[in-house]
Formats: C-alpha cells, structure tokens, sequence
DNA sequence: GATATTTACGTCCGCCGTAACTATT
DNA sequence: AATAGTTACGGCGGACGTAAATATC
C-alpha cells in the first residue's frame, strides 16, 4: 500500500467517481490514477467501488470503510508536514480563513493587519461565503480557520471557540421618525419597512423569532447579504436597517442615525473554528489570539482535549467575552473569580 | 513522504537508535534503511536524530512529534488491512493472546478449543508472562488481546473489559487440620506456612494487604508463578495452598482438599483488553465472546465509544459477572431491570 | 460520435542490495 | 580489530505519460 495509492483513491472519490476529474486534479494522467486504484483493490483483495461496465458507479461499503481510515492517514500525513514547517522555525506558509461579508468587512481588517505585520512571510486568503459555503470549506480543509455566528448542525466534527458576542443595530435616515425618539422597540420597528439580512439556516432565524415572541410580524421588504448593501438602501429611504452591531462604524455617522437595539432581539456569539484533527501552524493559533486574546493557547488546549463541542461551556466560564459594536466597543476581560 | 521511509524510521526508534538492528527486522539493507531515512528527514527539512558522529545519540523533540504521528499513520495502515481480511469475508490469519499461566491453564483451554473449532484456519498463539510482559506485549502490539487480572497503571490506552470474577481457594492435603474445620478464617490460615503466588505489582499484594488489615502477618515460605507448582508443593506437605479459585479442578480431588476462601480475601476481576486504536479481526471479537459471552459487539462497541477507562464501569452495571472456581462455576446472568 | 476507462508500451526515476569506505570503540 | 553508518554504483521494478483500444451514453 502506498501513501499515493490513498491520495488517488481519495480524489477518485471526492470527485464524484470521475477518475478523469480526479487525475486533473491530481496533476498527473489518467491511466496512472485508474492503475493505481486497481493495484490498491488488489492489494488489499476487494473492490473499493461498484463498477458498471467501465465507469464507476458508487463506492462499496468496503471502499467506503477503506475511505474513511485514507483520510485519517492522509489527514496524519499533512499533520507532520505542517508541524514540519512550524519546527523548523518557519513563519512562512499559507493560513486560509472562511469568513461572512460582516468578519471580513468590518471586524478582522486590524486583525489581518497586525497579523500581517507579524508573519510578513504567510499567505492570507480569505473566503467568503455563507454559513452553508463555510461549513461546506471548512468540512473540505479547503480552508484552516472559519469565523462566523450561529450554524448549529452545520459544523459537525468542527471546534468552535466562542470569540465575542454582538447584538443588532438599527439604522434610520437622519430625521427618521424613530431617530432620537425614546428607547427603541420592537413594536416601534414593525410599524416600518425593515431591510435586513438575508435570512440563512443559522442564527438569522432569530429575527423573526423575536419579533413572534412578541406576536408581531416584521415587514422585511429587502434583504442583502452585506450591510453595505443594506445601509445604501436606508440611505435611499426605502425602510429602516437592522445590521449587526460591528457593520457600524463612524463613517456611517455623517448620514445614518445608529439605534440601540440591544435587548431587542438575542445576543449572538461569534466563533472561530476548525477541524478537530487537523494540526494548524503556530502562526494559525497566533491568528486567533489575534482576534480574540482570550483565545490563548492553554484555552484551546483545553477545549482541545474536550471531547465534545457540547460540554465545551464550561472552559469559558471565567472569560467575560467582549461585546462588539461600532460604537462600545470594549476589551475583553476574564472575570474575577468569585471568593 | 512515503510509508516505508516512516516505518523505517518507527523500526529504528524501537531498536534502539541501531539501524544495523532496525534493518534486519525490515528483511532489508543496511544502507537503505539508512538513506531512507536521510530523505525523509530532507523532505522535512529537519533532523530527527540527534546525532553523534555517525550513530544516532538520540531522537529530536522534532523526530519524537513526528513518530508518534508516524505511529498513528502506520496503525491506520494495518488497520485497512485488518480490515480487508474481514471484508473478504476470509476466516483465516492469527489471533496472538498474552496471559498469564493460571488463564492458559485452567481457563482458556475450553475457549481455544470452541474457537479453534469455529475458526480452523486461524492460529492462535498463547503468549505466556507476568503482568509487566503482558503489558509490554501489547503496548508494542505484539499481541493482539490481553487477558489478566489486576494491573492497574501498567495499562494505560488499554481498553479492559471485565470478563469474570474470582476468589482463592486454600488447597490443603487430606488431613490436615484445616480440612473438614469450620469457616475458614484469615488468623487460621495465618498460624500455618503458606505457599502461593509470587507477588508481582499487580492484583496480589491484596493477599498481604487481607492479613495486615486484621493485624496479622502471613508466613509465606515458598511462592511459585502458577498453580500447578504450588500444589506440588502442598502435596508435598510443605504448607497450606493459596490459589487462584480457578486453578481447583475435579483431578485435585483425590489428593488435596479445597476450603472455600470467599470473602477472606478481596474478589478480583479478570479482563480482556486491546489497544482502543487497533481494529481487531471480527474472529478476534469472536474470541472474547467466547471467552465472556457478554462481551458481546454492542457491549464492545459501547465500551470503545466510552473514552474513559475510568467512566466504562457503568457500561456493565446490567451485567452480573460470573464468579469462577473449581467447583462452583456459574454462567454469567444480566441482571433484570429493577421497576 | 463524444466521453470515459482500460490496455499496451516505452521511458525514466528511484529503491534495493553489494561493495567499498569512514568513523567510533 | 570490531562494530556501526555513509557513500558509491549497478540492476531492476514500478510509476508515469503517450497512444491506441474499448466500453458507455
């Protein structure tokens, strides 16, 4: 069994069983792939998948246990590469980041600056995508790290590390009716045209929910991927934008009005996160510390040895996480302990 | 990176740092093992061996983090293997138990005989030695199974399921004075010579701890390995018997009597264990259900999702652990759920 | 007929083993 | 001297790529 047998088998299958796709991919000719796969298959005396004819159809049960170790052994094999570059003392390489529209716009800009300071030398790609194209990259490792909120089912097998938590804002056109009014309600907001975020399988939901809760119905009558997008239409007075609280910045405060909206709707934690088995360079873990310094190596050592996402709570029990908002933006700080 | 050049390298770690060593246990060349791993350490980029002019002094901290994942890539490797042999559907390959004498002598042989009837093309191999080898053996995957009593920290990554229970039997000759007495009790045994077990560090220093624990001191004055010696010696007139309750078959009867010592001692477990990591054949599964029938796949399956040795006990709470000895053997029975 | 996989075959890289050499004791 | 490791080198297997054949749609 070679190492290079499992990387073809693998690519065979993660592209749909398309030996020609695969050996594109690989760099190499399609015949060496096909042989190869042959030559694992007799080796190891079974079919790895369901042939009709001449093309593959599906995967064997076989082929699909054999899958599922390959990856573990190419997954190791990566491993000691990248832990490699980091003994050597190297501060070179790549560090691929999955992110939302808001991270990457408003919130990681200082963080990829000084990062960028530090490690002069690493490739930075940032990829942006919804929370489905996050999870999907990151389940991929076509990506090291993802940063996004919410996303419940979608990021099984993934650590997610509590970052920082924010709440919406409300943006109105100066002289809107509700700018400077008293403290903002959710009854306030569903007498207007809303324009928010388009609504996504994770956290979103909870726009709604809130204003059920309440037995409103919001009036959303536009939704966009980004605020940018949204704040240019509250601009043009076609309804009154909830963004998040970071899409907020001083630019903003020559022609939109910001209302508090804390309160109104659930506090939301964002989160980095990554495979669990996947060994990440050191400046990686500095990336993180980056953009979230209570995120510190002891910390994620921790949640590391957790072994479920679900008991992973109590690990941050003593971080108090900061609240991020354009205006009150404060530093986290660890709460003192309790005599 | 190839596979050869990490088991290469994992050969030459567990030989000592002697390629010459290492290279003759791979059925190969000197210099290749030699040069192989020069390349891999190129590929890295970083020296695995600390070296002393030509011999290899000791392992980096680098070539330490690198075999441990190395370990891991190759395991995964046999594992596939393993695998395959099952997936084949094939009975055939080798089942290598480490025990100790009392279990090859007077337990195993009805289980061997069933398995070697179900599975006739395996061979089984019965390694024989202390706790501290039985333990080695494993620990270097030499064996596949281990089957013991006691053991404590010796077995650490060890899954151990407990198979059954036992207690002593005291083997006196006929007509000793403790023959035909009333209950036996500890100051009795503790006002005659006594021949058992050597102690190891396992299980048996309970014995001392029994007598210590009513202020008395037991006078050993002989101990052997295994039971067989030590009722050749009670025959003999040299001292009252201790053993396994195990060890105290229908062919004793004739010339030695058997006093039951239940309660006098603490009862113990003996167990079966493997490597958590290490994919077992499915006749291997098979062994152990013959040897403890609740050992079943669920049973094994739960057993190995459970992370914890420590937190496996209530895995078996249902299951009411046959109690072995010579004369009163009991299958083993699950509890009813109490209402 | 277009697409995809296998078979066939020639080239070349690289692994292996022998032999000679070097360092260490 | 003996032991252990590296360098040198020739043989050979196997991986790769091109080209042709074959099966599938």
């Amino acid at each position: 069994m070679k190492l290079q047998q499992l990387r073809f088998f693998l690519a065979v299958v993660d592209n749909g069983l398309n030996i020609t796709a695969a050996s594109e991919r690989l760099f190499t000719s399609q015949p060496g792939v096909s042989k190869q796969i042959r030559m694992l298959e007799d080796e190891l005396g079974l079919s790895l998948f369901q042939r009709a004819g001449k093309s593959l159809s599906s995967l064997t049960p076989a082929g699909a246990r054999v899958a599922d170790r390959a990856r573990v052994i190419l997954r190791e094999v990566e491993n000691i590469k990248q832990m490699a570059g980091d003994l050597r003392g190297e501060a070179t390489g790549q560090l691929s980041i999955a992110t939302t529209h808001t991270q990457a716009r408003y919130v990681l800009p200082p963080v990829v600056a000084a990062f960028r300071r530090r490690y002069p030398e690493v490739a930075l790609d940032l990829h942006q995508g919804t929370s489905e194209q996050i999870a999907e990259m990151l389940a991929q490792a076509k990506v090291d790290l993802a940063i996004a909120t919410g996303g419940g089912k979608l990021f099984e097998n993934i650590l997610r590390l509590p970052a920082y938590c924010w709440d919406r804002t409300v943006l109105v056109p100066p002289g809107h009716e509700l700018a400077g009014g008293d403290r903002l309600t959710l009854r306030d907001l569903a007498r207007f045209p809303l324009v928010t975020y388009v609504f996504s399988f994770h956290g979103e939901s909870s726009f709604k929910q809130a204003f059920a809760a309440q037995g409103l119905e919001p009036n959303v009558v536009f939704t966009a991927r980004d605020a940018d997008v949204i704040k240019t239409y509250v601009r043009l007075g076609l309804g009154v934008g909830v963004v998040a609280s970071m899409a907020h910045d001083e630019s903003d405060c020559a022609d939109l009005v910001a209302l508090d909206a804390r309160g109104l709707f659930p506090r939301l934690t964002t989160w980095v996160g990554f495979h669990r088995d996947r060994l990440l360079r050191d400046f990686s873990y500095d990336f993180i510390a980056l953009f979230a310094p209570h995120l510190n190596e002891v910390r994620i050592g921790a949640a590391l040895a957790t072994p479920d996402q679900n008991t992973l709570d109590g690990l941050f029990a003593d971080v108090d996480l900061p609240v991020r908002g354009g205006c009150c933006d404060h530093k986290p700080k660890i709460k003192r302990k309790s005599t």
